[in-house]
DNA sequence: TTATGTGCAAAACATTTGCAGGAGT
DNA sequence: ACTCCTGCAAATGTTTTGCACATAA
């Protein structure tokens, strides 16, 4: 098994990276499709988590593993940290430089291999802060 | 709505919470209901869940919304660090202390309210790294 | 006594998979 | 041609929910 074989330049993938690079919000699996399915209509759903699965394999995309009951996908592929209110379930990117070193820490007190590390705030965006100040008034 | 009515101690709750304090690992809803019907055979998976994601609520446990499919709960209460294995789930604790200030950094650029922070190493347990060795020899 | 909690089963979601036909190289 | 890939649909896995009965306060 020579893990060979490069990946097929399928419409569908070309698609799904075009859309994936248009926005900056962390789309779910579900949203993609959606968003794709406006170009390709018969697109299966199958085909969607497939790729978005080889891609972020491959690095070419970011699988978001945080909380909330779905997995999202980012086509910035360099690290960086995510907040995520937890109102509505939004997750923005945070713009802080990534913690230096902490990696070889980690690695020293766990013995793992330590391939990455992914900060996730949490907290409460604007709109839903502002939402929030109007239920107090109510 | 006045936000009242103090939780009631049921014999269910109580077993959840004495398995959870029991194990160090960080066991998933499924996991945690296998524990409590050794006690409780009658218990039903709702309950459990129930009952898990109240204590959750409430500060009594952790839940640990991180990679992989499943949440996971923690009878560790203060902030601390995870790591998982990429190879068989596993997840653990770090025992490094928790960066201070980066709340604060993540506020001012986000324009979140942020309340928390939590940090995800991934990587290769000790276990799955040897047997990846083997593999290598085979 | 009575609001809350439980067991059970069904429903609701999110994701994965098998397969016959289709398309990239 | 020969794989690899897709659409479709069914299967799987996880979590939530409705409801009649049970139970802690």
């Amino acid at each position: 098994m020579p893990e060979n074989a490069p990946m097929r330049l399928t419409t569908q993938r070309q698609v799904i990276l075009e859309e994936l690079v248009k926005v900056s919000s962390h789309p779910t699996a579900n949203e993609v499709y959606d968003m794709v399915r406006q170009r390709l209509p018969r697109v299966g759903l199958g085909t969607v988590y497939r790729n978005l699965e080889l891609m972020a394999e491959t690095g070419m995309i970011l699988k978001i593993e945080v909380g909330g009951t779905q997995k999202r996908f980012d086509a910035t592929v360099h690290p960086h940290y995510h907040v995520r209110c937890t109102e509505c379930g939004k997750v923005d990117d945070v713009k802080m430089p990534v913690q230096q070193g902490i990696n070889e820490i980690a690695a020293q007190v766990s013995h793992y291999q330590i391939h990455a590390h992914h900060v996730e705030f949490t907290g409460v965006c604007r709109d839903c802060a502002s939402s929030q100040q109007e239920e107090k008034i109510h």
